[in-house]
DNA sequence: CATGAATGAGGTTTCATTCAT
DNA sequence: GATGAATGAAACCTCATTCAT
């Protein structure tokens, strides 16, 4: 029936969503997540406005396919890492520095927070991000425990742990916002350093 | 007329300023800055549309004037904690536990960082707020300084420690956002624990 | 608190929503149900776009209120005359002549029929019109069966014969829509006719 | 290649034509002709949005094609009965039937009749459906006619009370749509009785 | 013939701000 | 001071139509 390369076209549309996506983030963090135009957005992609609506639904549906593939491709990148045959405070600095080095982990962050928000987004979305922040915060949790076992991280219940972890590097992350960076460096190793148990005097 | 009724006008005017901006923290954390319309502020504060251009001269002058009062109001708890007399560890813990136990935090924390992205306000605001945020920080690096010459507290840059503690307690308190909250306990005396040196062995 | 004229307030705006669902009567009828737009509706009220949403949620609430105004006159309208102290026959020569003399009536008309199709509007609305036409058949019903009484009117179910009668004047009006009218008179008494026992011969 | 493909190819078109056309009409009437898209019309009759353009030259060629069709062969229908050999009252109960038992009736009436309305389809269709209109009422008037002369039919002018005839059971159509009927049967010996002549007494 | 991506104009609705009362 | 009507720009989204494949 159809004369089309059925194969090829999902392939490209798969590429342009992508593309679209990787736009929008870098636009988000230009504009601010409330106030970014689908306008914006598409210019951005060097696509028209209307076209915006053969790869996404609405406006939100854009935000959310972001937070989704942002927030599941990091929870396999902390995964990999814990899973690798090292000790902990090695696995704590290259999660650090993977994140601190990662030019638009503030925007993400951004958009995490501000979507969780109760107006900014479904009720659905709000579950799904905090859901997928809370199982990101396992493989963490996993890498403490593993540390107090080689007595090299602090005592404390490892989840929590993790909790902190992961907040401190979320919170440094967004003084890392353009336009209005604080002037005092975030150095991976500082912060393992305050995870660290030490046992000198 | 009198000059009984003049102060009395003006103090009512400044109660009323100060019941807006109070009404709209709330209100901006739940729908969002970007979203936020003049009309839901006016409603959470009970008032006319129209009356909230006698107090104020625009809807970004509320936010920024929230932003304002809200850092300045902070700094001044900061620094009047930073001078008590007592030990660096409980300078510490005050400062956590009383930003832990803020009922607004997460909304100012928010409100703080998505006012500093470029179209959401304007450059003046932006950088008022970023100006504020590392003013902010002196106290706390005080703090740290003295812990350390007590040797309570681990050693490093105390800017750098200072910056991290409060990146830890922002980052912890965006999780506790109304309806997004992780099931996970922010204890003030844990956090303090990371800072502290260790003596043990 | 208020220093302005509360009740004058309420009557003005309760003129300019009659005055709006007046006009917008007559430019549906020129633009056609599906097709008028509120750039139409605002022109024809003389009022700009957004303003039109100070007194109507959205373009179907005006559209469902013009229904709900004009089918509740025109129960009354029948009621009216239903219940006056004359044969049936004159009551049913008022009703058609009524209705036909009525410049909106095919206005009317085409709103409730497009109206009740399934996307046109809400279940909400579909199901009150045709709710409110079937109570409208009542006092028609009850001057049919006064009619027989008399051996004025035909024999049949009155209820039956009230359906047709009011189905017979909607066919007719649909014929005077502008622009397409078909150069076949319909009068009142011809109309009358048709529903009259016959005792000649 | 050879004549035989090409008729082929021809009644195939055809029978495509006929298919879309068929679907269309149930899905403009439950869209609401003002709001209906290609792309419904295009998914009732299970083809991709382009496709149609190679049987149709737009939007408004579909909706025209389909009144145009429909009417016709109404007319036909009507010319035919029109022309049997039976008495008047046979032939007024035969149209009754016959348009009363139509599946999609309601939906050729509303279709007719919104067309007609000013900017919902051009100037040239809204004439051609008025005067095909007026001219199936000439078989009617016709019937009439012939019934006065067979004394079976009410006095008064036969294209008068054609066009009372076909209004009564146009509007009776319009009750029918999905979702909105009257819990009143419209039964074409009911509707024959109005314009029989009756010589009781 | 068949498909669906692409466009841009236009539709509905929202909103900050002004102004008469 | 207090109110809400009024405006018009801009937001999101839809859609008829064209075109490359």
């Amino acid at each position: 029936m159809s004369p089309r390369n059925v194969e090829k076209d999902l392939l490209q549309r798969e590429q342009r969503i992508h593309h679209i996506l990787d736009s929008a983030l870098e636009t988000i963090a230009v504009k601010g997540i409330g106030s970014v135009s689908i306008n914006d957005i598409a210019a951005a992609a060097g696509m028209s406005i209307g076209n915006m609506y053969h790869y996404f639904k609405s406006k939100n549906e854009i935000i959310s396919e972001i937070l989704r593939r942002g927030q599941t491709g990091y929870g396999d990148h902390v995964t990999r890492i814990a899973e690798q045959e090292c000790t902990a405070l090695e696995k704590l600095f290259m999660l650090a520095e993977s994140w601190l080095a990662l030019e638009n982990s503030w925007a993400y962050t951004i958009l995490i927070h501000t979507s969780r928000l109760s107006d900014a987004s479904s009720e659905e979305v709000r579950k799904a991000v905090t859901e997928r922040f809370t199982n990101n915060l396992g493989p963490v949790a996993a890498v403490m425990k593993q540390g107090q076992q080689e007595g090299l991280i602090v005592s404390g219940d490892p989840l929590e742990l993790a909790y902190y972890f992961v907040s401190l590097i979320q919170g440094l992350t967004l003084q890392k916002m353009p336009g209005a960076e604080v002037p005092i460096p975030a150095r991976a190793s500082s912060i393992v350093a305050l995870f660290t148990a030490k046992k000198d005097h």
